[in-house]
DNA sequence: TAATAAAGCTAATGATTTTTAGCTTCATAA
DNA sequence: TTATGAAGCTAAAAATCATTAGCTTTATTA
């Protein structure tokens, strides 16, 4: 791995438990491993680097909700949709890199207009944009009742888009909130499902 | 209006614009109309500054949800919890105070486990307590179907939460914001309540 | 082999920021 | 009226931080 993407790595790290304005440049370097000026060798300045580290949530964003592939195969039963969602959920929820990007978004969504816009797509846009498929898509095949299939994926999205938060803040919760998601998603099944 | 309640008052809307780290005591002090040496008259230091701010936060929450009277009457039909829960939700996204301390809350919620709390009872526990006794009550009477009062309070609160937390990024979606959610829970009452 | 460029280092600069020290003013109370 | 304490100020200390300048090493390439 090149030093550049390990000095993103590490400042995505200490961003996210920090903050930007929390996080010094020798912090960064220190975890590379080498001097805060050698930074300047890789980018321009402090911002470059959280600059930087955008556009690689933006990639992450387009290659996880931007292509209509992710979706995979469409759920075929209620049991398939359960436990597909709580499979998307649960990687979600521990993957490091998509945990970090979360956090760095949510203390720094007011810098920018571009942050807050990312922000965003990241918290409602994008698994929401992915549900109205995956649902319409079931609604077409009779196993939900008919509806608005973008109305249905806010609700059932947005419980977990929370829940999801609060364990990102509150870690020591995660046994009782993925109870509560699964709980959620259970009765989201029971009252927009057929059969 | 005292100046330690003027310096607590720029102090959040600040803290609420550029984050904690982003502000600094002569920007305070500045606002306030008083030099930066002057602050420490009233507070030992910044974090001191904090932490009284947190402290205001939570009075504010205790005052908002705390007891039962803040629920007022139940409401008596569909309409009467569509108005009552959309007037509620206007005042909660307009209310200078409340914002302030919602967009405090949002980049701070890392940097203690206080302040991790404190931003669950605000974004989870507040609104989701006090639905659950409005819908409970109201099922009790025989407004809404039989079902689990919490679950029912986390469905039609999280929606609306994620939104008011976009408009507090993007404002100038405010109005779509309100329609999304005037949708919500339209869609909310049609599918839970009787009649 | 010689030249070059990339990537590191030390030292230091300059800017900012929090906080302290010590002085002044003014209202209040003894 | 005098003493006191609250609340402001200026000046400056002390610390931190991002950045620059200039040197060294090392690998690559002509």
């Amino acid at each position: 791995m090149s030093t550049k993407d390990r000095i993103l790595e590490e400042a995505l790290t200490l961003f996210a438990e920090n903050g930007y304005d929390g996080t010094g440049v020798e912090q960064i370097a220190e975890k590379v491993g080498i001097k805060a000026p050698s930074l300047y060798k890789h980018f321009k300045g402090k911002e470059d680097i959280m600059n930087a580290l955008i556009d690689t949530a933006e990639a992450y964003y387009e290659a996880s909700f931007g292509s209509p592939e992710n979706i995979g195969r469409l759920p075929g039963s209620k049991d398939d949709f359960i436990q597909s969602t709580l499979g998307r959920i649960t990687f979600t929820m521990h993957d490091p890199m998509i945990r970090k990007i979360r956090k760095f978004l949510v203390q720094e969504q007011f810098r920018s207009e571009r942050l807050a816009a990312i922000t965003t797509r990241h918290q409602l846009d994008g698994l929401q944009g992915m549900y109205t498929k995956i649902i319409g898509g079931m609604m077409n095949k009779g196993l939900f009742r008919e509806d608005d299939p973008a109305l249905l994926a806010t609700e059932v999205t947005a419980p977990v888009v929370l829940l999801i938060s609060k364990a990102d803040r509150q870690p020591q919760y995660e046994q009782e909130i993925m109870e509560s998601i699964e709980k959620h998603i259970r009765h989201f099944c029971d009252v927009y499902m057929r059969g």
